[in-house]
Formats: C-alpha cells, sequence, structure tokens
RNA sequence: GGGCCGGUAGCUCAGUUGGUUAGAGCACACCCUUGAUAAGGGUGGGGUCGAAAGUUCGAGUCUUUCUCGGCCCA
C-alpha cells in the first residue's frame, strides 16, 4: 500500500520546454488556422486599437533593437486584443533611399559596371528588388519572434499606391505654398557634377592653400575696436567672394595689436584671439608690435564689417555673429562664414537672415550673383583671390597646408560646400511648428519624458528640406516655367501625376512622354521637370495618409505610434510634420518610445568591442518566449541590458513559470475544466483558497492599473512573484498532501481542482501576451476548441465578491506565524533532529487575540508538519509569537507519511 | 563640444510629498526532500543607494560639481 493509493499529477506538458524545436510548429499552427484573420473576424464591430507600424528600412538581417521593437509592439496589440479590444496591427516597411542605392553600386563597382552608363529604371528595378528580397527575409524574422500581424497585406513605402500618395501629400504643401525652393549647402563634386551623401565621401590628405585676411570694422558699438581689422584664417580662399559674415566665440578673450613691421599693415590695428596670437604671429612672421588692449568676445556684438573686397564691387555690411562652434584650435579664433559653403556658416546666417544663395554652378564656376569672378572655376580662383587681397592690402599672410579633406569615393576629387537649389517645407509660413506643438501637447507619451524631447526639437529645427539628389525615391512632382523661373501650382497637375503613379509607379517620371503630366494645359517645351526626389523621412512620415487613412481596417488617427528613442528626430518628428501641415493635427494619439538595447555593463553593441548578440543567436540557443520574458521584464523607458547571464536569469524565471502550470496540469490530469467565474459560490471553497481568490482580486487590479500605464515589467514581476511565491511555495506546497492523499471524491479534493481549474484559465490569460508560445502549447494541449488559440481569447473578468480585505489581513498574521514555524524548523533541522518538516510537531504558544483568530486554522496543514497545538502564552500581554518544535513520534502512515502514535485516520486500510 | 535621459544588492526591478535597522524575485550558500524530481521546500549571507561637496534636526529622495553610460545634434 503506497504509491498505488495515491494520486500523483500525470501531464503530457513536459518539463524540459524545448522552445526552440517547438516554436516554429506553433507558428505553422498559427497560419494554418489563419490566426490573424480568425482575431479581426472574432472582433469586429469592437474598438478599434490601432498600433501604426514604423516601417523597419529594408536591408539586411534584424537586429537586437529591431527584435525588441517588434515584440514590444506585439505586446501591446495583443494586451489590448485580450482587453476586449478590435487591435489590428499591419506591418510595413521603408524601401526607399541611400543605403540600398548605395548596396546596388557596391555591386556594380564589384562588376567594374558604371552607374552612370546603366538607364535610371534599370537601376531603381535592381534597389526595388533589393528592397522586396529583404521583406521576405524580415517577414520571416519577425514571425519567428511569435509577433502577429497582416503579413500577408504589409504595407510598403515604395508600393504605387504610397508613391502616388507622397505626390498628393507634397502636392498639399505645394498647393498651399509652404514648399518653396531654397538653397542649402550640400557636399558636391564639381567632377562627377552631383551631390553626394556622407556615406560616399572618403576623407583623404589634400594640400590647402591657407590665407590670414582682414575685414576692417565700419560700425561697432564699442568705440576701441573702431579703426581694427579682424583676422580671419581659411583654408578655402575661394570662398572669400562669398563671404557674407563673421564668427566669433562670445566665451574667447581677443586682443587688439598693433603692428609696427614694414609691410601693408604697417602701424594697423589687428584683432585675433588672445589664445591664438603667439601662433598667429609665428605664422604670419610679424616681428615688431605691441599690445593694445584685450576685451571679452562679447564686446564684438553688433559689430560690422567691411568686405576686404568692397572696392571692387563686394560694397555690403558683414555682420559679425556670435558662434560656438568657433574655437582656438586654429586660426584666428574667428572665422569667415560663407552660407553658401558650409553647413555652420549656412546655419549661422539662416538664423541671422542671411539667405544662402546660389554663388557656384554645377561645373564648379561663380554665377553672376558674385561679381569680379563670375564664370571662373573655383579650383582656379584661389591664386586670383590670394592676388587681389594683396592689391587691396588685406592680405595678412599666406601658405599651405597638408589636411585630411572630404573626397568623392568614386572620382577621388576634393568635394566641396556648395548651395544647391533645394525644396523646402516652411515650418512658419503656414503655422506649421504652431500646430505640430500644439499637437504634441494633445499627445499622450510613454514615457513622458518623451513629450519634453519631441517638443524641444520641434522648437529649434529648421525648415524642412525635403528634395535630395539622388535616384532611388519618389520624384519631386514640380515643374518650373522656363521663361519665369516660377514653380507651376496646379492641382490638376498634381492629380494627373499621382494617378499616373499610382498605375504604373513612379518610375515613368524619369522617362518618356512628359506631357503625360501637364495634361493639355501645358506645354512641356515651356516646363522644367524636376529630378530631385523626395527624402525618406518624408516617404515614411506620409504612411498615416497611404496606410492609416486608405485602409478600411485600419483607423486615422493611430492609436500608438511606438519606436526606438532616436525616432523623436525621425519617424515621430517627421510623421508629425507631415500630418499638421496636412491635416492640422498629429496622425496619432499616443507615443511610445523604448531605449536601446546595450550589453549587460551599459555598453552599446558594436563589432570592436564583440559584444553583439543577435536575436538569431537567443532563438537557437532559448526560443522566442525568452526573448519576449526579455523584453516584458526589462524597463524599456530606459536602455535595455542583454547579455547571457541576464537571459539566464530570465530562462530561469520561464522554467518556474513552465513548473507552475505543469503542476496544475498534472494535477488536473490535463483535463481542464470551464468554471464560470460568476456562479462560484466562494463560501463553500476553505479559507485557503478564498484567500487566494483575493489575491488573484488583488493581482488583476495590479494588472490593469499597469497595463493602463503600459508597464509590462511590472506585470511580469507581479506574474512571476505570484508563481514563485504564492503559489508553488504556499499554496501548491500545502495542497499536495489533498491532492495526492485525498480521495478523488473528497470534496477538498474536489474544489482544490475546482480552484486549479480556475488558476490555470487566468494564468494562461494573463502570460498569453508575454508567452506566446507557451501559452499556445498548453492551450492546444488541453484541446478546448477545435482551431483555437489562447489569442483569440480575453482576459478574465475578476468578480468583485473574490475581494476579501478582512480575510486577508486574517491571513497576513496566519503567515507571520507560518513564517515563525518554518524558522523554528528550520533550527531542528540544522541540528539533525529532524529532516522533513513532516518529522516535526508544533507547539504554537499565542496571544489571546491571535488564538482567537487562529481558531479553526490547522497550522500542521499550514505548515507541512505531523502535528501543531495552540496554546496561550504566559505573558498575556506579549505580542511575541514562540514556537517549539518537537520530533514527531510514532508510526509514518505509508500514504500521507504523517508521523502519529495513533494510526491514520484518513488512511486506516 | 551642446541638448536630453540615466547610474539602488551578482542580475531584473520597487522605493509615495526628504523621516524609524533601503525592499521583492532571481542568482548564491547551507540544509531538507526524492510522491512537481535535470523539479520542490526551508533558512541565510549580500547593497549605504556612481563620486564628492552642500542645504537640512534628518537625503537614495533637494542643489552644485565631477564621473561613467545611452540617444540626438554639431
Amino acid at each position: 500500500m503506497s504509491k498505488n493509493n495515491i494520486n500523483l499529477p500525470k501531464t503530457s506538458f513536459s518539463m524540459k520546454a524545448n522552445l526552440q524545436n517547438k516554436e516554429p510548429g506553433i507558428i505553422d499552427y498559427w497560419e494554418k488556422i489563419d490566426l490573424y484573420k480568425m482575431l479581426r473576424s472574432a472582433s469586429s464591430g469592437k474598438e478599434k486599437f490601432v498600433l501604426h507600424d514604423g516601417p523597419p528600412y529594408a536591408n539586411g538581417d534584424i537586429h537586437m533593437g529591431t527584435a525588441l521593437n517588434k515584440i514590444l509592439k506585439d505586446l501591446i496589440v495583443k494586451f489590448h486584443q485580450m482587453n476586449g479590444e478590435d487591435s489590428v496591427y499591419v506591418p510595413g516597411w521603408d524601401c526607399h533611399g541611400l543605403p540600398i542605392e548605395w548596396k546596388i553600386e557596391e555591386q556594380y563597382k564589384k562588376n567594374k559596371k558604371n552607374k552612370n552608363e546603366v538607364p535610371i529604371n534599370e537601376f531603381r528595378k535592381e534597389c526595388r528588388d533589393f528592397a522586396t528580397k529583404w521583406i521576405g527575409v524580415h517577414k520571416k524574422q519577425f514571425k519567428r519572434l511569435g509577433v502577429i500581424g497582416d503579413w500577408e497585406n504589409y504595407y510598403s513605402t515604395m508600393s504605387f499606391d504610397a508613391e502616388a500618395q507622397i505626390v498628393r501629400e507634397l502636392g498639399k504643401f505645394l498647393k498651399e505654398g509652404s514648399l518653396y525652393r531654397g538653397y542649402k549647402p550640400v557636399l558636391w563634386s564639381t567632377v562627377e557634377k552631383t551631390a553626394l551623401a556622407d556615406a560616399e565621401v572618403e576623407y583623404m590628405d589634400h594640400k590647402s592653400d591657407t590665407i590670414y585676411v582682414s575685414f576692417n570694422v565700419k560700425k561697432s558699438n564699442n568705440e576701441k575696436l573702431l579703426n581694427s581689422e579682424i583676422i580671419i584664417w581659411t583654408t578655402t580662399p575661394w570662398t572669400i567672394p562669398a563671404n557674407r559674415a563673421l564668427a566669433y566665440n562670445e566665451n574667447l578673450k581677443y586682443v587688439i595689436i598693433k603692428i609696427e613691421d614694414d609691410t601693408d599693415f604697417k602701424n594697423k590695428q589687428i584683432i585675433v584671439a588672445e589664445d591664438l596670437l603667439k601662433s598667429l604671429v609665428e605664422d604670419c612672421n610679424i616681428k615688431k608690435f605691441s599690445k593694445i588692449l584685450t576685451f571679452s568676445g562679447k564686446d564684438f556684438k553688433g559689430t560690422i564689417c567691411g568686405h576686404p573686397f568692397s572696392k571692387i564691387g563686394f560694397d555690403y555690411d558683414i555682420p559679425m555673429l556670435e558662434a560656438n562652434f568657433v574655437t582656438t584650435e586654429q586660426g584666428s579664433g574667428i572665422v569667415h562664414c560663407a552660407p553658401s559653403h558650409g553647413p555652420d556658416d549656412f546655419n549661422l546666417c539662416l538664423k541671422n537672415n542671411i539667405r544662402a544663395e546660389e554663388t557656384v554652378d554645377d561645373d564648379g564656376k561663380y554665377t553672376k550673383h558674385v561679381p569680379v569672378f563670375q564664370g571662373i572655376h573655383i579650383f582656379k580662383a584661389n591664386k586670383i583671390v590670394i592676388e587681389k587681397l594683396k592689391e587691396q592690402k588685406k592680405l595678412l599672410s599666406n601658405g599651405e597646408l597638408v589636411h585630411s579633406y572630404p573626397h568623392s569615393w568614386r572620382s577621388k576629387a576634393p568635394l566641396v560646400h556648395r548651395a544647391t537649389p533645394q525644396w523646402f517645407i516652411s515650418m512658419e509660413s503656414h503655422g506649421l511648428r504652431k500646430k505640430a506643438l500644439k499637437s504634441i501637447d494633445e499627445t499622450n507619451f510613454y514615457p513622458s519624458k518623451g513629450k519634453e524631447r519631441l517638443r524641444s526639437m520641434i522648437e529649434l529645427r529648421p525648415d524642412w528640406c525635403v528634395s535630395r539628389q539622388r535616384v532611388w525615391g519618389v520624384p519631386i512632382p514640380v515643374f518650373l516655367s522656363k521663361k519665369t523661373n516660377e514653380v507651376l501650382i496646379d492641382q490638376e497637375v498634381t492629380d494627373n501625376i499621382a494617378n499616373i503613379f499610382e498605375k504604373e509607379g513612379a518610375d515613368c517620371w524619369f522617362e518618356g512622354d512628359t506631357q503625360r503630366f501637364l495634361g493639355k494645359k501645358y506645354k512641356s517645351e515651356d516646363y522644367q521637370k524636376m529630378t530631385d526626389i523626395v527624402e525618406v523621412w518624408f516617404d515614411s512620415g506620409s504612411t498615416h495618409a497611404y496606410v492609416l487613412e486608405k485602409r478600411k481596417d485600419l483607423k486615422w488617427p493611430a492609436s500608438m505610434y511606438l519606436e526606438g528613442s532616436d525616432q523623436h528626430r525621425g519617424w515621430f518628428h517627421s510623421s508629425l510634420l507631415e500630418s499638421c501641415g496636412t491635416r492640422g493635427r498629429a496622425p496619432f494619439d499616443s507615443i511610445l518610445s523604448h531605449g536601446f538595447v546595450v550589453d549587460g555593463k551599459g555598453l552599446k553593441m558594436s563589432k570592436s568591442l564583440g559584444n553583439i548578440i543577435s536575436p538569431e543567436d537567443i532563438l537557437k540557443k532559448y526560443g522566442a518566449d525568452i526573448l519576449r520574458i526579455w523584453v516584458a521584464a526589462s524597463d524599456y523607458a530606459e536602455d535595455l541590458r542583454i547579455d547571457y547571464s541576464i537571459l539566464e536569469q530570465h530562462a530561469e524565471s520561464y522554467r518556474k513559470i513552465r513548473n507552475t502550470f505543469r503542476y496544475i496540469l498534472g494535477n488536473i490530469n490535463d483535463k481542464y475544466e470551464k468554471i464560470d467565474f460568476e456562479k462560484i459560490k466562494i463560501k463553500d471553497f476553505p479559507e485557503l483558497e478564498q484567500y487566494m481568490l483575493h489575491k488573484i482580486y488583488n493581482l488583476n487590479i495590479i494588472f490593469e492599473k499597469n497595463f493602463e500605464k503600459y508597464n509590462f515589467h511590472t506585470i511580469y514581476k507581479e506574474l512571476l512573484n505570484f508563481c514563485t511565491s504564492d503559489l508553488s511555495a504556499f499554496y501548491f506546497d500545502i495542497r499536495k498532501d489533498t491532492l495526492y492523499c485525498d480521495k478523488l471524491e473528497s470534496k477538498k479534493r474536489i474544489l482544490t481542482i475546482k480552484f486549479l481549474n480556475i488558476v490555470l484559465e487566468i494564468l494562461l490569460k494573463w502570460f498569453a501576451p508575454v508567452l506566446s508560445f507557451t501559452t499556445e502549447e498548453i492551450f492546444s494541449l488541453l484541446k478546448i476548441k477545435e482551431k483555437g488559440s489562447i489569442h483569440l481569447e480575453k482576459f478574465p473578468n475578476i468578480p468583485s465578491n473574490w475581494n476579501n480585505q478582512d480575510l486577508s489581513n486574517k491571513w497576513a498574521e496566519l503567515i507571520k506565524i507560518r513564517d515563525k514555524c518554518n524558522s523554528s524548523i528550520e533550527l531542528k533541522r540544522a541540528s539533525k533532529e529532524i529532516g522533513s518538516s513532516l518529522e516535526a510537531n508544533l507547539k504554537i504558544l499565542l496571544n489571546e487575540k491571535l488564538i482567537t483568530l487562529s481558531k479553526g486554522t490547522d497550522f500542521s496543514e499550514l505548515c507541512i508538519t505531523s502535528g501543531a497545538k495552540i496554546d496561550k502564552i504566559n505573558d498575556k500581554n506579549s505580542e511575541e509569537i514562540i514556537i517549539e518544535t518537537s520530533k514527531a513520534e510514532g508510526q509514518k502512515c505509508p500514504v500521507c507519511w504523517k508521523i502519529n502514535t495513533k494510526p491514520c485516520e484518513r488512511h486506516l486500510s
């Protein structure tokens, strides 16, 4: 008589998870039953929750950041779905842009092919194919993570309808008048006659002419500066004709010296930064000079200078502007600014209302905007500039310098910054900045710090440059009048272009008849077609228009946009601006941003540090559910650390959760019985179960409260603690005796089984968004529904009558006594008097208050001992709890293993 | 270099408006169990809160500086 008489747990749910091999089968199952479609039809008519997918770039395998992003999205989508909403997720991809263009060009390079000899649409087709290929790869990888979405009907920025809608969106800015043509310096190759992106630039040594040039002070608030000349230093003499301003740093000290050498500068006063005086004096070979005075950079405020060529046609004011990019590394501490030839110069001048203009043309020749030099090539201009400066007695000194300088990766020719015509969307002309700031106020941010971050960027940003001189993208759908150089603004033309793109894709812009875009109203020979393309942030910033607005299964605005915190300057930003410009408000109600994935020490992952972990590695070693736990358990508001010891820890927690399920499944023998929570008569249950139901009630409140704030790591921690502390170490341990040793028909055992069914259902549902695979494994094992899925279920409704605060208070006291008992038992165990707690008998000494409280409580059951007696403590007023543990005497019942001097009452025969 | 954010036990996270010996789970150590068994239970050790200075009767919690790290910008 032993094992045959007891009810040991039995289940087909294995202890070992073997997730890496089991999960793909579950994904196949979801595809087979078409889970996404089932979800949609099951929740049709429900309130929609739309998490609009920010499109990843269709290029290269996914990394941890992408995995984090997609899993987090999936968690939120599933939480809302199980919350009873119609939670729709349509994934998308970002396809246009330079990185893909670059990859194709690299392939060309390998095959000794020249991009310029390939017809543009052949090249574009290769880009399209490349993106298509990676969409396929990504799709597979995302599905493997357990992400449920409309994978068949995904969106992409290169679909014809997207390309058409991008044209329409830009057309709205054009029509409104906020899209304008301006100038901005870009890195330009005069050899290839093209703009280059940073990625196409190689830095190599280059010998430059250097000059020290003087600018005379014309006006100043500070009298002592009058009659002096400001000295600047530059390595690009050819930019002097394009000079429009001088920059100083108000934190530097400057000095006025009087030159006494017998040169062009004899008896002239010059101004330079004090820290650079010594090197300047050496460089310019100044032998004799006297210091007049030193002053703070702040004193420059309001100073106006004259151009060194003022006498030969450059007769305009050169204001001095404050700029913190001015340093004392080299030069004179005052920087000459040509807004058409440097990004710093450009931005500083823009801030001070000095616009850049086209000073140099595509070939590298000065334009008509530059007197004297018009038609001269800039690379031949240095000599002439130096000569003219000498003539004007403005050249303090000149020399040569070998330094690192940008060159074209193709031709190896040196590059220049050159203001080129670009298309901008004005932040001010139609109140775009104001609208965007208002929208930010009306948006919920998770975490809240995102709001400030986005706001400060919008507050400060310059006009939005939406044009790029590239090939792979949507063309800027604009015509310029050849006669007047004016922009053609006609809604009919825009609509016409969009409609053609919708049918044929944007490739047709680059070949064939131009007349078809213009329609009958205009003649193609009168107009110049733009060849720039739209920058990709405008593409993805418009997804709300061609995805949210166009699809019937979605809604505008989206409930949420969710991306990494870098997207405050990226997609959040461009979507906000695009939508505010065209629709007057943000395309989202809320924004959730997450931190970056870093290694176990908080350092970013990099090849050189060798600390990169790929999702693929984790899937192979642990499986997707462990990765999902990592996401759920981490605080996404900060950076998320990951390494193998962290994963190992989560895998350990997973095992605990898995065994919690296994214990339940084993004891119900895989036979799940649905319990109607509303019909439960709570008072039928023993107090222990009532207390556990109260715990569940409380946990549910925590669950709901934290779901509202998207605090998944709190939810996960609470659920894990519940499994570990409340179930495994407490309830399960106590009820083993009932489950194993009571007869099947015992009322207590039946109620215990009933309770296990309740907990099973609740835990399955609560864990489903995180443990998408494991909960599905259990769900299908229970054979609850043919073609069913845990993901079609809703979160449990916990009846309010499970709440029982009085009972909870009482049990808090009982558990305190239990803890004391355990400590006492442990002492006996340490002294080797007993081993198992069943070898112990307890004598519990309590005050009267606690004795009353403990009435009806069997501490031998609670503490899993063979016996427990309660007695009055000697000192009446004592708050103390005294436990005396003794070794149980008598016979061990072969069934329940309790030791008693009398035969076991439950297991007599 | 600038803007923003962050640094609490080995790990993941809690720490309300500044107030008693800084918490949880995991990991670890030891013990028990062998009827959840590559499982389960018990007990216990461990942090002075990135560093320093300051405000205060009192600071993980406020201020300043520094340091380390992350994102964005230059």
